[in-house]
DNA sequence: ACCACAGTATGGTCAGACCATACCGAACCA
DNA sequence: TGGTTCGGTATGGTCTGACCATACTGTGGT
C-alpha cells in the first residue's frame, strides 16, 4: 500500500515539452512580437517529435494570443509571435460563464472595480480624450441598442486604456466582449438612454478636468443607473 | 481589381468548426464542469472530421481550463468539463511578461487594485479569517524566502477568496502566480519582514472587525512596504 | 470472497500523404 | 526594358491508419 513517497511522477505530455521549448527561446532569444518561429516541420524535426505535436503546442499558444499563424509563403507566413491577450480572455470568460462556473454578478463587480480604478487614473493622468468624445457621439448617432453598446463599449474600453495599464485595459475588454449579449438586453429594458448620456459627460468632464475622486464617485453611480437590478441596496 | 465589396471568406479551420459544436452543447444541454465529453474518436465521427482536429479543439478548450483529459477506461476517463480558470491566466500572464508586452509594473497595479476592492469586501462581508491567520503562521515559520513567499501568497489570495467573488480571485491568483520570482526577489532585498508582519496583522484585523476602508488602506500601504521601488512617488 | 489475467476503451504519439494557399522566380512575350 | 504568365515550392490545414501506455472491466480460477 505504501508507495514509499514516490510516484510523483507526472506524465508530460509531448506537447508540453514543445512548449517549453518554445517558452524558452522565448525568453532566452529574448522573441518579442514580430518575431517568427520555426516551420512546424521544421521545429519537429529539430525537436525530435512529430509535427502533430508541435502543432498542438501552436494551438495551444494560439489560443493563448501569444503567436499568430499563416499560411502560403514569404515573410508574413508561419507562425508569427504577436501580443493578443484580449480574444484569449474573452475565449476564458465566455466559455466558463456558459459552464456556469461564474456568474454575471461576479462580472459586472469586476468590471465595476476595474472602470472606478481606470476613471481615477485616466483623471490624475490627464490622459486624451479624443476617444471618449468620439464614442459619446457615437452613442448620440446609435439607431439601435447593439450599435448603443457597441459605441458604449468603446467608450468604457477608451477609458482604460487612458488609464495607461495594457493588462486592465485588456481586461476590461474581455469583461464587455463577454457580457455584450447581457449590456444590450440591459439597455433595451432601460429604453431612456438620456441618463446613462448624463453620466457619460459627467465622467469625461471629470477626467478632462483631471478630478480622479469625482470620476471613479461618477462610473460608480453610472454602472449603479445601468445595472439597478444588481445595485439595490 | 474591384471585388464588389465581397471577400468576407475568412476561412473557418475544422478545428474551430469542433470548438463552436462543443460550446454549442456545453450551452445547449447545459453541461457543467463534472460532466464528461464524448472521446475523441466518437467525436471524429459525429462531426465527421478528423481526430486530429478534434485533438486540436481539445488542446483550446484544455489551455482554457474548460477541459481536462485523462487516459485510460472508466468513469473518470475522457475529456471532462472542469472550470479550472487559474492556470489558463498563469499561462497567459507569464508568456505575455516573457513577450515583454507586459510589464511588471502593470502586472502589480493590478494586483494592487485587487487587493484594495478585495479586501474592502472581505471587511464587509465578515468573511471567515481562519485561512489568513493560517497562512500568517505559516510565513512565521517559513525558513526561506521561497517559503515565505508561499505563504504570502496564500494569505494574500485568501483575502481574494474571501471577498466571494471567483473571477477576482482567480485573477489574483494568476497574478501572485506569474510574479512569484519577482517576489521572492523583493523579500531578499527587503531583508527585515517584520514590517511586512505588521502589515498582515493590522490586514487580518480590520478585515476581522469589518472596517473596509481601513482594509484597503491598510493592504496599500502593505504594498507600498513590500516594492518601494515602484511607489516613489 | 478473493485474486490473477485477458480484454478493451481511452488519450498520446507517430509517419506519411494530400490539399489550398501564396510567394518566388524564371521563362516568355511586348 | 518591362510586364506577364506560369510552374516551383514552402507554408499551414487536414486526413488516415497505425501503434503505444494506461487504467478500468469482466471473467475465470482458487
Amino acid at each position: 500500500m505504501d508507495d514509499g513517497g514516490w510516484r510523483p511522477v507526472k506524465r508530460t505530455r509531448t506537447f508540453e515539452d514543445v512548449l517549453a521549448q518554445i517558452e524558452r527561446r522565448i525568453t532566452e532569444d529574448g522573441l518579442t512580437a514580430g518575431d517568427r518561429l520555426p516551420a512546424e516541420r521544421q521545429l519537429a524535426e529539430q525537436l525530435g517529435v512529430s509535427r502533430s505535436s508541435v502543432r498542438e503546442a501552436m494551438r495551444v499558444l494560439e489560443t493563448l494570443g501569444v503567436v499568430s499563424s499563416q499560411v502560403g509563403r514569404g515573410p508574413d507566413a508561419g507562425a508569427v509571435l504577436t501580443s493578443r491577450p484580449d480574444s484569449a480572455l474573452s475565449d476564458l470568460l465566455r466559455l466558463h460563464l456558459g459552464l456556469a462556473s461564474l456568474e454575471m454578478r461576479e462580472v459586472i463587480d469586476t468590471r465595476h472595480m476595474i472602470e472606478q480604478w481606470a476613471a481615477g487614473h485616466a483623471a490624475s493622468a490627464q490622459a486624451d480624450t479624443s476617444a471618449l468624445a468620439a464614442a459619446l457621439s457615437g452613442m448620440d448617432a446609435a439607431k439601435s441598442a447593439e450599435e448603443f453598446v457597441e459605441h458604449d463599449t468603446a467608450f468604457h474600453c477608451a477609458i482604460a486604456d487612458a488609464s495607461g495599464n495594457r493588462l486592465i485595459a485588456a481586461i476590461m475588454r474581455s469583461l464587455r466582449d463577454s457580457m455584450r449579449r447581457y449590456s444590450v438586453e440591459a439597455v433595451q429594458r432601460l429604453g431612456d438612454t438620456s441618463i446613462l448620456r448624463a453620466d457619460h459627460v459627467r465622467i469625461l468632464e471629470a477626467i478632462e478636468r483631471g478630478e480622479a475622486g469625482e470620476a471613479a464617485r461618477a462610473v460608480s453611480e453610472h454602472l449603479a443607473h445601468a445595472y439597478p437590478s444588481l445595485f439595490g441596496h
